[in-house]
DNA sequence: GATCGTCGAGAACGCTCGTTCTCGTTGATC
DNA sequence: GATCAACGAGAACGAGCGTTCTCGACGATC
C-alpha cells in the first residue's frame, strides 16, 4: 500500500508541477489529486523538496525509456540518431506539452535548491552520454554528439514557448545535415 | 525622479529575479536592493506581475542590442550568422550566467500568467525574425533561419544547466556546418 | 470485548509574501 | 510662518502554503 501511495502521489505531483509550475502547486493540491491524506503524503516524502526530486526521478525514467524505445525501433545506426527527433515531434504534439520539466524546474528552483540542480544536471549529462554512445555505435566522430544534443535541447524550449511542434522538424532537418557532414568527412 | 526610480527598480528586480528565480524574490527584497520605499515601488508598478513584465522588456532590449552589436561588428554576411554564437560564448562565460531569463520565467510562470507567456513568445519570435533577416541578407535559404535559432536556444539551456560555456562552441561548430551546407546546395 | 497502534479528515501553526495603511516628516507655495 | 500635498519607514492585513497536531474511527491482537 505504501508503494501504491507513493506512485499515486508522484504521478499526481508530476502532472500538477509540470502543468502549473512547481511553486504554483501546494501540497494540498497534490493531496486532492492523489486522493491521499496529508498524513500519508508526508509519510512517503519528508518534504516538498523530496517530492520534487522524486518527480524528476520518475520523469528521468520516462524520458530514458521513451527515447531508447524510439531509437531501438530503428536498425540503421545513422537513422537511430534521427529517431530522437521523431520522438520529440511526437511529444511536442501532445496537448499538455509544456517544455522539458527539468529545464523548467531548474529555471525556477535551481538557484535555491542545489540538490534539484544536481538532479537536473545528471539528467542532461545522462542524455548526452546516451547520444554520444549512439554516435559511437554509428561510427561517427565524437564531436557530433554534443551538437545533436544541443539541437534536441533547443527544440524542446522552442516548441514549448512557440506552442507548436515545428521545432522538432527544424531540429531533425539540421541533424540530417550534421550527420551527413560528419560521415562525409570521415 | 520617477524615471530614475523606475530604472533602479527594474535593474534591481532584474538582478534578483534572474539570479534567484522570480518566485524566490519578494517585493521587500526588491525594495532593499533598489533602495526605494515600498510606496515608490508600487507607484511605478501596480503589481509584481507588472514589474516582471517590465524586467523582461528591459532584458529584451539588452539582448537585442547585444546580439545586433556583435553581428554588426562583422562585415561578411555569412560570418555575421556565426557572430551570434560568439556573443553567446561571451555571455555564458559571465560568472552570474544562469540561462535565458525568458525561458526561466516561462517555465516558472508561463502557465499561470498569460501576459508573461505572450512577452516571452514575442521575444523569441523577434529573435527568430532577426535571424531570418540575417539569413536572407546572406542569400541563404529560408529554412536555415529556424535551424540556427534552435541551435542558439539549445546552447543557452545546455550552458545554463551544465554550468560551462562549451555549448556555445558546439552550437557554433554546428552552425558552421549548417551554413556551409545551405550555401553549397544553393 | 478491551487495548493499542494506525489512519484519514481537517484544523491549526508559523511563516512568507503581495499589497495597503498609518503616521510623522519634509519641502514647496502663498 | 501656516498649509498642504507628497514622501519614507515600517506596521498591518489578508491570503497562501509547508508542515504538524488533534481527534475520532477502524482493525488487529490477546
Amino acid at each position: 500500500m505504501t508503494t501504491e501511495n507513493r506512485q499515486r502521489i508522484v504521478d499526481a505531483a508530476d502532472a500538477l508541477f509540470y502543468s502549473r509550475g512547481i511553486g504554483q502547486v501546494g501540497m494540498d493540491a497534490v493531496r486532492d489529486e492523489a486522493q491521499v491524506s496529508l498524513r500519508a503524503l508526508y509519510k512517503e516524502f519528508a518534504s516538498k523538496d523530496e517530492l520534487v526530486v522524486a518527480v524528476l526521478d520518475k520523469r528521468h525514467g520516462m524520458w530514458t525509456s521513451g527515447v531508447s524505445g524510439a531509437v531501438e525501433a530503428i536498425d540503421d545506426p545513422r537513422e537511430r540518431l534521427l529517431a530522437i527527433y521523431d520522438y520529440l515531434a511526437e511529444w511536442f504534439g501532445e496537448s499538455d506539452f509544456r517544455g522539458c520539466g527539468f529545464i523548467n524546474a531548474f529555471g525556477e528552483l535551481g538557484a535555491a535548491n542545489p540538490e534539484l540542480a544536481r538532479v537536473v544536471r545528471d539528467h542532461k549529462a545522462d542524455f548526452q552520454r546516451y547520444v554520444d554512445a549512439l554516435v559511437e555505435d554509428a561510427g561517427g566522430p565524437a564531436w557530433l554528439g554534443p551538437q545533436l544534443a544541443v539541437l534536441a535541447e533547443g527544440a524542446q524550449t522552442t516548441a514549448a514557448i512557440a506552442g507548436t511542434s515545428d521545432a522538432a522538424r527544424h531540429a531533425r532537418a539540421a541533424a540530417v545535415t550534421l550527420v551527413d557532414a560528419a560521415f562525409a568527412r570521415a
